[in-house]
This record gives C-alpha cells, structure tokens and sequence, in this order.
DNA sequence: TGTACATCAGTGAACGCGCGTTCACTGATGTAC
DNA sequence: TGTACATCAGTGAACGCGCGTTCACTGATGTAC
C-alpha cells in the first residue's frame, strides 16, 4: 500500500462500534480488532481516544454542513426575500442528509444515531468541539427556523426546538432497535427515509401548536 | 440507630449520581463516597451494582404506577365510555409525576432525567427489568393513547408515540442543562412543571398532525 | 438471670481485570551529497 | 551510483489506574435453654 489506510479503517470502526454501543462503552481495544490494526495505532495516529471521537464526527459533518449551506442558499434563493416555510427548512435537512455519499447502506442511520449519542451522552469536549465547529450551519437554522415562526414567542420557540431535536435524536438514536419491534409486531419494514417522511409532518405540527397559555400558579402540585 | 438507613442513604446517593452523569460514569466508589458508606456495602445489600440501578427505578417507579393507575381510573370514570381525549391522557401523566411525594425540589427533574437516560443509555438488564415490572400502566397507557387516535394507521400512531417519547425523554434528560442555558440567554426560569405544559400542547399537536402521505420511491438517494 | 449460639449490618483490604496510554523499537521509504 | 542519515507508519509489551466484586472479620442484638 502506498498511502496507508490504517486511519480510514480505524474510523471505519471506530464509527460502527459507537454508534451500536456508545463511547464510554466502547473501548480502543474493540476499536483495533474490528479494524485489524495495532491497538497503539489509534493514539499514534489521532493522540487519543477523545480526539479520535472527535474525528470520526468531522469525517461525516464537515461534508454535511458544507452540502447543507449550499441547500440553505437554494432555498433562500428559491424564495427570493419571502419567509420560507417552517416545512420546506426541515425537507432541507432530511434531503441533505439523505444526499450525503453513503460508506455503506447503513450510512444514515449510524450518522443519525451518532449525532442521538452527542447529544445524550454527557461527553463534555465533543459538545465543545462540535460547538465550535460547526456553529455556523447550526446557527442559519436556528435563524431561519426564527423566520419561518414568527407568531413564537422566543421562550416557546426555544423549548419547541429543543422538542423537535428531542423527537429526532431520539428516534433516529434508536432507529435500529425500533425498526426491528415494528418489524416482528406490525411485519413492516421501515426506511430511514420514511422514517423522516413521518417525522417532519409531526414536527412541523408541533412547532404550529397554539401558542402555550402559562397561567402563573396553576396546577401547582397540591399539599398531600 | 435501631433501624439502618444505610440502604436509603445509598439510594439517594446513587438516585442523584446516576441522573447527572449516567450509569456507566458513575462508580460505585463515587456512590459510596457520597452516601457516607462503606463500599462494601452496595453489594452488601444490593448484590451488584445493576440490581442498585434497578432498586432505584424501582423505588420512585413503583409508587409512581400506582398512582397513575388511580388517575387513568379517574379519567376513565369521568368520560364514562366516551373516548378520552389526547391532551386529557397526556395531562394525567404531568400531574400525576407532579403528584408524587418529592424527597427534594430536585424531585421531579431528577425522576425525569433518568427515565430518560433508561431509554438512551445501553443497559439491556434495565430494560428488560421495566418491561417486566412495569408492563401494565405502559400497555394501558398504549390503549388509551389508541382509543384517542382512531384517525391513524397502526404504523402512523406507532412512529408518533416514538416521537412523543423522544421530544420528552430527551428534553427531560438534558432539562437541567437547557433550563440553564434558557437562563443565561433569556434570563428567564423554568420549572419542570412549566415545560411539561409547553410540552403537552407540542405532542398534541405532533400527534394529531394531518396523516403522513407516503409516496413510494420518491425522493430516494440520488446517484451521484 | 446467665451463658452459648445465631443472625445480621457493616468493614477494611485485597482481588483480578480491562482500560487508555506510553515507550523503545523495527523496517520501509525518501533525501543529501 | 553508493552511502549515511532522516522521516514516518506501525508494533509488541508493558505501565499505572480505577473498576466491580469478594472475603475474612468485627461487633451489636436477638434467641434458646
């Protein structure tokens, strides 16, 4: 081999066993034998096992957010000073996501369920990283998601994203283990794609709720 | 002391380590440490440090499906035969975690975070124990979510109740984070109580959102 | 009432194990003169 | 064209550490006779 593959097949791996199992859970000694490399080659190569986290997240998001801002300007241009519908910026996400070049059929899902698990699991520096990195895409979203709503309220707005981050997290963390129940309970067989078809319609439902009435002091837990 | 507390000091210990940093970084010596007990003492009592996780659960979860049992019952009385209606079966769960006795006024966040964090974190022996434990609120919950949504198809209302549950299983287990973050950026306070009335309308919503239209092949990966 | 024994909560120290990381080393390839 | 040196990917073995668990033991309390 001219160039060596070593880090590829490292994050090859490393990228697999994570999104099945976790970070914490997953240790380099998995890593290096799913990989077939020296267990030493992991810290020779990314300085340690954080950073090597950290890189297997760089390998899928850079690309995606460079795919993704070009989407953002098609919309925008597409709508020409118009606000774009809270709809039409979800459909952006999913069909950039699905646009991505896929390593291998199980491509989505394990991007999915990686971005689930940053979230969830409380790994400190990767959300440092990831905040870092990549504030810019997140933060056109969160303006354009501002537009496409301008009945919310900031606080209501806040926490109904934090629920449509929530709902897909969540699901998309957990997709293989919940396609496989719907599987053996209802015989069908679900794509990661339908799964976004279904998602989006749900989401977009619960950002137009009624705007939330908070009557102060109001079912306030009663004194037993 | 005639009766030992030691049992309960390790619970309470464990109960906040766990809800702050998960199961698997938190170790028995942290657990202990704070307790004020010996480390021989969780297995002492408690066999292993997976039978202390699910004594945990099983202490606020247990209390907790009898009550929710009496207010399904309540509910059930009051609409005397008519179906229930969504936002009156979501509205039972909020108020009856409210309900609950509070060992602290971290109560209810503390609860939360952790059903959240069983749903997220890999831990088959915990799944497995609140299935079998607590199958019977769950599947009744499940009927009468079905009941309220006779509009939707099997495979619909399925894909909708992951979708509640990950808008609230992740807002709930990252609440103390995004309450703080709300904090700084808005300067505003939020209860638990208050996001789970912002949250109810949002799943409602979600849940009753015009059927999801599927048409097959479309919008599949494009070959590059 | 006194003695012997059983039970049980709790303890201190150690066990073996898997972890991330380090270190001295190898062997192939490229570069300078 | 040949030799000396530098660079670099990769390796094998070990390091120290924190982990969950175990074990022999203590000391207080209860029970039987």
């Amino acid at each position: 081999m001219a160039q060596s593959d070593t880090v590829d097949r490292i994050l090859d791996a490393a990228e697999e066993l994570f999104a099945e199992r976790g970070f914490s859970e997953t240790s380099l000694r998995m890593i290096t034998g799913k990989a077939k490399v020296n267990l030493a080659a992991v810290n020779y190569h990314f300085g340690s096992k954080n950073a090597l986290i950290q890189a297997v997240f760089a390998r899928f998001l850079t690309p995606f957010s460079v795919t993704l801002g070009k989407s953002f300007d098609d919309l925008e241009a597409r709508n020409a000073g118009r606000r774009p519908e809270l709809q039409d910026i979800l459909a952006v996400l999913t069909e950039s996501a699905a646009r991505m070049p896929q390593r291998s059929d199980k491509g989505i899902s394990i991007f999915m369920r990686l971005l689930g698990l940053a979230y969830t699991q409380s790994q400190g520096h990767l959300r440092k990283f990831l905040e870092q990195e990549y504030s810019e895409p997140f933060g056109r979203f969160m303006r354009l998601l501002k537009e496409a709503t301008p009945q919310l309220s900031a606080v209501d707005r806040y926490w109904r994203i934090q629920f449509m981050l929530g709902a897909t997290a969540f699901t998309m963390s957990s997709s293989d283990a919940l396609r496989d129940i719907l599987q053996n309970k209802l015989g069908v067989e679900t794509s990661v794609q339908e799964i976004a078809a279904r998602l989006v319609p749900f989401l977009a439902a619960g950002m137009q709720a009624e705007q939330t009435l908070l009557v102060p002091g109001q079912r306030k837990a009663p004194v037993a």
